[in-house]
DNA sequence: GGTGCCGTCGTACACAGTACGACACGGAGC
DNA sequence: GCTCCGTGTCGTACTGTGTACGACGGCACC
């Protein structure tokens, strides 16, 4: 390491005095983004405040607040919940696999955002999670490259989803239910010119369902599918 | 309209006197984020000076920065290039759309994080595109209900692969170039400790690979298989 | 009882978005 | 012709952000 670094390092002798440390600082963050206002409102000040605290506090335990963020994204992927591993099929080891994503993504929905960008981020949760996943994949027979492909679609698919989604929550979350904004955005679609815009009118209702947990089961369904039928053409033709 | 609106307004007699509009603010906007500096380069007072003009002018063609921001996910959705409509088999339109819509997110990479956020939102450009996906899949014989989860599934997918990718990109843009950074990346995870990470180590080949086009294909490839699979099952059940 | 170290945090700076109001100009009316 | 006004431009300033600097104060150790 180049520079002395005294600030971030994790050793730091028993939170000496304040009930303050690095996980009461995540805590508050991840309170804070989950609840209402959104990763927006995560901001060094609310986070100091909120914690009874001056800002440059802060400081002493993250090096900038892109730290804390990584932190955030780690603590989130750190509590994915995989039922325990016994004799699994591949179809049932991707499913759930997709299903504990989806649940940590609709639990903090908005650090879906800091995942898309932050899962290459090389975090220790992070890594034990792809860890834990490749394992579990392998145990069930499919080739390891294979997993790691199906690793990605499966992340890259649980995230597109919950990024699509993240936006409808947080209009939800401060003030009105997700129910009505979908109400008011299917008048708006099915308000257009319908000489124009025939089919998007048409299907207007449809259209505000995409970000659904059925549309999500559905895309699971699918993907699970077309993996395990690739994964048996692979196994049967070595 | 509740309030004047005077200055978002399209009507501007025809720019009066200097060579700005709103064309040339989203040009430069769009210049500016796939160029090196990413999104975060984005600034009013950035996009200001290299028109040449101060920074509130800008604030006469657009009402908000992120009004600005819409206009370019607008603009960037509008240069979607579908190829002709021929007769075309589901499985053709499907994987046109797909190739359509990555082609546009590696052309501007850093435009891939406003879509993802705005695709919901309803703008000129990208409803019209909406129509013309939809009805592209309508024509090949896929039932409308499926054709807005095809539609949903696809672009999810396009986002998140992107998403995924954009990161390395900016990375590569912003001085090495993207093999230099994924050979340091793989050299970071096969130094992991083995007996902690073991698959992680041996696969840190195929890890680096996952934000590839190859990868991107593969998975085109079973998206486009288990839907017209499913389209398949569909149709002769009815 | 010093003495030094380390966590805390008040202050300040650069930069973000943007509200307000002054300025300058081109055309309409006399 | 000059005046007046609507409209496009933009200088200034306000709020809020992330963060560098340095002063303060309490604890452990000699």
């Amino acid at each position: 390491m180049t520079t002395t670094a005294k600030g971030g390092a994790k050793g730091r002798r028993s939170a000496s005095r304040g009930k303050i440390s690095r996980e009461a600082i995540v805590a508050a963050a991840l309170e804070v983004s989950d609840s209402s206002a959104g990763l927006d409102a995560v901001t060094v000040r609310s986070l100091a405040t909120k914690l009874g605290t001056g800002t440059m506090t802060l400081y002493g335990y993250f090096r900038s607040k892109d730290e804390i963020l990584d932190a955030m994204a780690d603590h989130v992927m750190s509590g994915i919940e995989l039922p325990p591993v016994e004799d699994e099929t591949p179809e049932q080891a991707l499913r759930a696999v997709a299903q504990a994503f989806v649940k940590l993504m609709t639990e903090h929905p908005s650090v879906s955002w800091l995942l898309s960008s932050r899962v290459t981020r090389s975090h220790a949760s992070l890594k034990a999670a792809m860890e834990d996943i490749l394992q579990r994949f392998v145990n069930t027979g499919i080739p390891p490259e294979t997993a790691v492909r199906c690793y990605g679609l499966l992340i890259q698919f649980a995230l597109g989803f919950a990024a699509y989604q993240a936006p409808r929550q947080w209009g939800a979350a401060s003030g009105e239910d997700g129910a009505e904004l979908r109400r008011q955005q299917q008048h708006y679609w099915a308000g257009l010119p319908a000489t124009e815009f025939p089919l998007v009118v048409a299907l207007a209702p449809q259209l505000v369902l995409l970000p659904t947990e059925d549309q999500f089961d559905w895309g699971v369904d699918l993907l699970v599918e077309v993996l395990t039928r690739a994964l048996e053409r692979e196994t049967q033709r070595s």
